[in-house]
DNA sequence: CTGACTAACTAAACCGGTCTAGCTATGGCA
DNA sequence: TGCCATAGCTAGACCGGTTTAGTTAGTCAG
């Protein structure tokens, strides 16, 4: 005989399929003692609920999903998705739910896969990354009526929830550490700029430069590839009077600016200091270690796992919510311009 | 109206439910003109399947399962994962199968999941890493009789399928390179002890040592984490005769051993050579680029779910499968010992 | 012209649960 | 004593597909 089924469990124990869903779901209909006996029989008979049928009566599926447009190897590069991924685990995996993941090729190719796990099923609610300016997959969500977390910044609304961290607060605090050291040129390699914390940094940025009168703040959009920063990265630096800071919008480019600069005969952080927008290890074991935005995308991955739950189980808030603003984490890689060592502050 | 169903179809093309579910699927028993006319009708609704009606059915679950049992920050550091994973969505996404992902704090908890999912048909099939030298899942894999790719060294048999790379190749490959380049000292930063190509690596390095006389190669068993490659190369690097070559299993250790190495004002490659079993945007973008091994995971993961659904629907050999052995890339963190360049040959 | 055979299709069982309507026995209360 | 409410349970419909057995009509050979 296969799987056990209810039915089996219902001939043992003398009783009706009802009766042994009624007990085995913990809900009224039978009494203790029945219940009692019925759960003996179920666990003597080694049995487990098949996920399927369960779906098909109208049930939740037991997991939820997270589809990204980005080219496949992205997820290998960047530290950000590990990290993500493993925050949602740590709260999904403790409720028993499960994570689909799919990487496809461009936002239409998003979308369809929307379309189908919904339809058929196969998950009660969705992570949704990356939010775009227009982001044309929201309307998707909309009817399509499953609850969704989207990572990114504050919306007119929808009814979907929404996640995100200041980027502009991170990247004022950023200018004004660089600022404060005595920086006037400061370089920002941003990433695609159909992105919406992308437009919100170079915004954010741009509202600094202004703030503090700077000489030059330039934002230039690349596609977060190592191959982008580095070449970006090689450019500003050729430039007659570079910059003498340079803000990464993730680790990977910024180590690449950082091995850039190596090779040009650029001293970091004697004559180029180097922000790094995201934290990682990447950050934290070159040499030497970078200046980064602490964000912890882990918890915001926990975050989200824990807000999409209660929205599947309609407990809970279910209001926006913003994540605490990052922070940046000083290391060795920023000081004064035109300084020899990294502590000792020379011009002004 | 919801979402439309096979009976929905079936009154709008004025035939029966089975008739539909016949055209739909491709197999006989309709006519090639209700055929046509049952798929038009199924377009303009927009019929979708609904996966857990199929399922219950005894079909497909079309997805499978990859559990990893690895403290959860673990997939957001290793790249090797990230890699791993874009390979095998690479090919599951054009077959439209699903990735159940779950991260899970031990092995036990590992087979619990494989037992859960199993049974509660959720997944057609299973994908194993970290395979261990006594490993106590491939029996309950057995157990669950469903197809399974397990990732790791050639093995006595089971009905599971397994690809592996020639790890001993491999760090033969490294030793002889160094060992041409006049090294005599060489190190290796191991992995967890209890994995198979651990093992499989260390005993390499030994046999190595052996043949070419070497004066000294040692094996220091890690848990792959950033903190403790640092915290060995910095106890190797302390001793009167270091090592002038260190071995790192993965490419977040070998980073961190170069940071440490740079702390300590030991020149790569002129007083250490660097060689990373785990070639990743990560070896090539620091500075010195490491030279390092380079197994194409992206590649192999593609391998891995491309027989992972030959089995699943078995078609195809099923037979075990050796992936090609690693080639070394060769970058600027090796040199001879004791050269003051990385080109300059100077001791022998 | 008839019987055998087959293509095309229908009706209904089935997968393994959930859930509702209904039945029975019991106890409480007037 | 009679009536009703209710706890505890059963029977069976139902979810949306797949699949099998059975029916009908048409073709072909003899």
């Amino acid at each position: 005989m296969g799987r056990p089924t209810i039915a089996d469990i219902a001939r043992q124990a003398g009783v009706s399929k009802g009766a042994v869903s009624f007990a085995l779901n913990g809900r009224p209909g039978v009494s203790e003692a029945t219940r009692a006996r019925i759960l003996r029989v179920a666990e003597d008979m080694n049995w487990r609920p098949h996920s399927a049928a369960r779906a098909l009566g109208g049930a939740r599926a037991d997991a939820v999903g997270l589809v990204i447009a980005r080219p496949a190897r992205t997820i290998g590069v960047e530290p950000f998705f590990g990290q993500l991924l493993s925050g949602l685990q740590a709260v999904l995996s403790a409720s028993s739910v499960a994570l689909h993941l799919m990487v496809v090729e461009d936002t239409a190719a998003e979308i369809e896969v929307y379309r189908r796990w919904a339809s058929e099923h196969r998950v009660d609610g969705f992570i949704v990354v990356d939010l775009q300016v227009k982001d044309p997959r929201l309307p998707v969500l909309d009817e399509l009526a499953l609850p969704a977390v989207v990572l990114g910044g504050p919306g007119k609304g929808g009814g979907r929830l929404r996640i995100w961290a200041d980027d502009r607060a991170a990247m004022l605090s950023i200018v004004d550490y660089l600022a404060a050291l005595g920086h006037r040129r400061i370089a920002h390699l941003a990433g695609l700029p159909h992105f919406q914390h992308t437009q919100r940094r170079i915004r954010a940025l741009r509202d600094a430069s202004r703030r503090l009168g700077l000489e030059e703040a330039v934002s230039v959009p690349t596609d977060f590839s190592d191959a982008e920063g580095a070449a970006a990265t090689r450019t500003l630096l050729s430039r007659p009077r570079r910059p003498t800071a340079i803000v990464y919008d993730s680790d990977v480019m910024a180590v690449a600016g950082l091995g850039v600069a190596g090779e040009m005969g650029v001293a970091v952080p004697g004559e180029l200091s180097i922000v790094s927008f995201d934290d990682s290890v990447l950050a934290r074991i070159v040499h030497p270690p970078l200046t980064a935005l602490s964000r912890d995308t882990f918890a915001l991955g926990e975050q989200v796992a824990r807000s999409l739950l209660e929205a599947v189980e309609e407990t809970g808030p279910g209001r926006d919510l913003q994540m605490p603003t990052p922070r940046l984490t000083v290391r060795e890689s920023t000081s004064p311009p035109g300084a020899a060592a990294p502590a000792g502050p020379t011009g002004g």
